[in-house]
DNA sequence: GCTCGCTTGGTAAGCGCTTACCGCGCTGGC
DNA sequence: GCCAGCGCGGTAAGCGCTTACCAAGCGAGC
């Protein structure tokens, strides 16, 4: 019977290896976590049986008894299926650059510190969202939530109950915020257009309305390009959704209306600004020679049109990582090291704003060659 | 004191709903589960007390209770340092879009089974990955393993103490596997190319020589080419890794060494297509008209380059639902739908191998456009 | 040589849930 | 009007760990 069930389909658990070890399961627990250093030979008893079960603690239950899973909780925000195209982009929604970058960086900070990363897409909109992100709590020790994904009253409670930490939002009194420098790095873009290229005419194409860095951004621009004596284009047509079928909608749609086009078009994102490109290559128009482009992020993409993208750059992944850093502290110390963290961006400047091609070599000749392993 | 700990930081439990609706702790998570459908008067209670306490239940205590943690684990291969570049692909890492892709279908349809999905990435050559994957295994109900990144004998031995299902790997008597179907769509390449096109010298760029797909299409490639009467250049010289950086080094290598270049490169994937055409471009070699270029798996950006990419679709995001699907039906039943799934690859004809531009207008104009939430 | 103290292993409680089982009180059938 | 039966709520066990507490055994110090 005993036999029967060994080689049967369930993980060992810690009774089956003390058993094997004939030992008791307090000294294989004390074995494994290196608790009161047991005797040379338990140990080894313990190590060898753990050896031939392939026993790892079940995460469930140790999670339990120590009050902590080693599970960080990320919340992306989903694209509604009604703002999505069923053409040219119809699967951006899968292939979101900039979360699953900043996702990266907090998986791989993450793991460092033993956590595993637990990822959950809520619709936004969608009325239980909020349930939704509550139940993702549940399962974590604490939360990272990109976007603005609950309301302010709903943020105030959790983050009493959790550890929060939030992306491109506002710090609260309970939660802290990890964010990119908007405003220096729209108003060196914007210096770049009106100043060094002298633009007249700039619109922007935004994100979300909801959301803060679309804000600080819109806003760093209109400044700029009014301050410059510039006119702005931004009104309800120009209205965007981060996503690059947001961005190639508000140019079709200003050329089926005729509308006349400014001479350079700052996007939100990079991603709206590869709508755009897209849409405006579609139509015969020459970028940057008649319509000048920019975009935000630089997401690696970027680089790879044509005309490659002038953008402000943000540490994408650091994003994540600092957003992890952050949220591990308030997990173990209580506290955040801190409330609010702005990191720096910078412009990248490229040929879609009107500047000359990079003449330098691929970067990578330059760094020293690594032997590949001899393949078959 | 009671009140003290009540509006301090730490969530509540189900006795706290129980003290608070007058009823036990049975009573509460009945009306919960749905379960002996409890007296109208005790679920109001209940309800009332948990949404007053915003209370969810532990997510720890409820998988050790119901042996059920409706947590998936997704494993994927991370690049190691040393194979990376430090200069125009140094972020690479952080944005390969093909397995944030597959990952994206997989938290999609987990999440409406109630799964969350745990990530975690690995160094393959790290010694510890094994037991690091292990681990992943005790915090999740299955697994779901990118790339080769288990040995064949602990592939064995873990699975069959928890359910497996790998993509672009082989099924085994204890797992399942889920891939595209790479010998079409080489098959259908190599043709349009060797065949359509009439070219007489392909390269091939290869993936990691341990990756069966790169096996595959490699394979398939081959016998085409050699069956036109072409030839195919495909020796170490040409060993990819997957990456653009990859592909990229590859052609700088060649130009360095003065060798000639082929008529058209196939890479294993588009993410290396990337690479050498970005190369090609900084040699200003034109692409298709000296060289050809196509990748596989057609990631969103390979429209968005120019030329467009001539690729093999695989349906990604896909590839992430199923495997889900069965492993769902591993957890469940314990037993797999199907051990093995080939999901069907497309041609995508776009400039890169030669072919014309597409004339046909952008697709998203064909879509009913969708009215935006009128935003401030 | 005996006892004190330290080291080491075992026993059991408890983490927060679910659910089997029990018992109470109500209703209906005679 | 009485009791069987049913519907409902409560009590407690148990999921697989960690660890406080206890007991036992050993060496050392007097």
């Amino acid at each position: 019977m005993a036999e029967i069930r060994d080689t049967a389909n369930t993980p060992p658990t810690i009774y089956d290896v003390a058993r094997v070890a004939g030992v008791s399961i307090a000294s294989v627990s004390r074995v494994l976590n290196g608790q009161r250093n047991p005797r040379e030979e338990t140990r080894e008893r313990v190590l060898k049986a753990v050896a031939e079960l392939g026993f790892a603690p079940d995460g469930a239950a140790r999670a339990l008894s120590v009050r902590l899973k080693e599970v960080v909780g990320v919340v992306v925000r989903r694209t509604p299926r009604a703002e999505m195209s069923e053409g040219a982009f119809a699967d951006e929604d899968e292939s979101l650059q900039f979360p699953d970058m900043i996702n990266r960086g907090i998986e791989v900070v993450a793991s460092q510190r033993g956590f595993d990363m637990l990822v959950r897409s809520v619709d936004l909109g969608d009325h239980s969202s909020s349930g939704r992100i509550i139940s993702l709590a549940r399962k974590s020790d604490g939360l990272i939530l990109h976007d603005r994904l609950l309301e302010p009253d709903q943020l105030a409670r959790l983050s009493r109950q959790v550890p929060i930490v939030t992306l491109a939002g506002l710090p609260t009194e309970t939660t802290a915020n990890v964010r990119g420098d908007n405003r220096a790095g729209m108003r060196d873009l914007a210096r770049h257009l009106v100043g060094s290229h002298g633009y007249r005419s700039v619109a922007y194409i935004g994100g979300h309305s909801d959301s803060p860095d679309n804000v600080a951004r819109h806003e760093m621009l209109a400044a700029e390009v009014t301050a410059a004596g510039a006119a702005l284009l931004d009104g309800p047509g120009w209205q965007g959704n981060y996503l690059a079928v947001g961005g190639a909608r508000v140019i079709d749609r200003m050329i089926d209306g005729r509308a006349p086009l400014p001479r350079v078009i700052a996007c939100a994102n990079d991603q709206t600004a590869l709508g755009v490109m897209y849409a405006l290559a579609a139509h015969g128009i020459d970028v940057p020679g008649q319509v000048a482009v920019t975009g935000f992020d630089d997401i690696p993409v970027a680089r790879h049109l044509r005309p490659q993208l002038t953008t402000v750059r943000q540490p994408i992944q650091e994003l994540g990582t600092t957003a992890f850093e952050i949220l591990y502290s308030m997990i173990s110390t209580g506290q955040p090291t801190s409330r609010e963290v702005v990191l720096p961006t910078r412009l990248i400047l490229r040929e879609s704003c009107g500047c000359p091609p990079d003449p330098t070599p691929p970067a990578w000749r330059t760094t020293e060659l690594v032997t590949e392993g001899s393949g078959p």
